[in-house]
DNA sequence: AACGCTACCAACCGCAACGGT
DNA sequence: AACCGTTGCGGTTGGTAGCGT
């Protein structure tokens, strides 16, 4: 595949267009076409590369562009193709007339993306973000009741189990640990994450007498957390797996064939799509006035409400 | 007024795909 | 099949306007 030399040609201006420039361009298109894009240059006499008058044209001069914001039926349709397509803002861009790539791609980057993750969403998965961050209160609790725990407090047999199913609760129903997200706002590490569980998860010996799970390990029942986890907010049966994975495949195929056989927002760390439908889909019509500032102030997905359903709960401040 | 910070967006860069020879 | 030229695309950069201190 050659590169063409194009805009490291000697003598070829760069940066803003003038008017003047513009004119000239506009002038030329609509009396010959543009024809070759490598020669128009020459022809229109601009003192460009091809590549340049191109994106020029494509991305501004074009007579059918349409300026100005982007509706809210835009916005919510570049959403809703950005769940399906990804980053192919071309794609994307067929389907909003008179939009082009770059625009919607600066919308994205300058106004979606951030309001999707101010939702807690993430971005490039249209799901729950599954970050350190959105584990934080998690693993603040944890950390919490280990410190009870050091503290070997006499407790109740009865409280106990009751601490400690809702401790295995939040295991068995964790945000993920790890995200395979490009995530900038990730700042701990997967192995840091693993640290702090797994620090956590070495309990002290007078425990397993009460668990009733396992006697050499009370928590032999927690996931293994070197494993990235599913989401488990339905049940976890093998029917339901099967079923999720029938689901996932049939899904893939769909997505297949919207996005002609490629599918950027699939991943093997995330769920299957179908165990967790794209939250975007469902808050779209929240976005509008997406102020908020915090995760914990928005309609958050279900996966999530569980979990500050519990940290609402009485027994659940006990632990803090 | 000066400075720093942030948001926005036009434009650039480099790679990939495609078609012609 | 290999090469070359052209075009399309997505990621990134840099200029600048707006705002707060």
């Amino acid at each position: 595949m050659g590169r063409s030399p194009c805009c490291d040609e000697n003598g070829l201006k760069k940066g803003p267009w003038t008017l003047e420039e513009d004119q000239k361009l506009v002038k030329y298109i609509k009396e010959s076409g543009h024809g070759s894009w490598r020669a128009l240059p020459k022809l229109a006499g601009l003192n460009r590369c091809g590549k340049s008058c191109r994106l020029r044209w494509t991305n501004y001069l074009r007579p059918d562009i349409k300026r100005g914001k982007f509706s809210q039926e835009e916005e919510q349709t570049i959403l809703n193709l950005h769940s399906i397509l990804g980053n192919k803002w071309s794609a994307i861009a067929s389907h909003l007339p008179g939009r082009t790539d770059n625009e919607i791609k600066n919308f994205w980057n300058t106004h979606l993306r951030k309001k999707l993750i101010q939702m807690g969403i993430d971005p490039m998965t249209h799901r729950p973000r599954i970050d350190i961050f959105s584990s934080l209160p998690h693993l603040i609790a944890l950390a919490n009741l280990k410190e009870l725990m050091d503290q070997q407090q006499p407790w109740e047999e009865a409280a106990q189990m009751a601490k400690l199913q809702c401790l295995q609760y939040l295991l068995q129903n964790p945000p993920s640990l790890s995200s395979p997200s490009n995530n900038m706002h990730t700042t701990f590490t997967d192995m840091e994450t693993m640290d702090i569980s797994n620090s956590l998860l070495s309990s002290p010996p007078q425990l397993a007498s009460v668990q009733g799970l396992d006697d050499s390990n009370p928590f032999s029942r927690l996931p293994d957390l070197q494993i990235p986890c599913d989401y488990r907010i339905s049940s976890s049966s093998k029917d339901d797996t099967a079923q999720a994975q029938a689901q996932a495949q049939a899904q893939a195929q769909e997505h297949a064939v919207l996005s002609q056989g490629e599918n950027t927002c699939n991943s093997t760390w995330l769920p299957s799509s179908s165990a967790v439908p794209s939250v975007t889909e469902t808050l779209i019509s929240n976005l509008g006035d997406a102020s908020c500032s915090s995760n914990f102030d928005v309609a958050a997905p279900s996966v999530w409400l569980d979990d500050h359903q519990l940290f609402q709960d009485p027994l659940f401040h006990n632990l803090l």
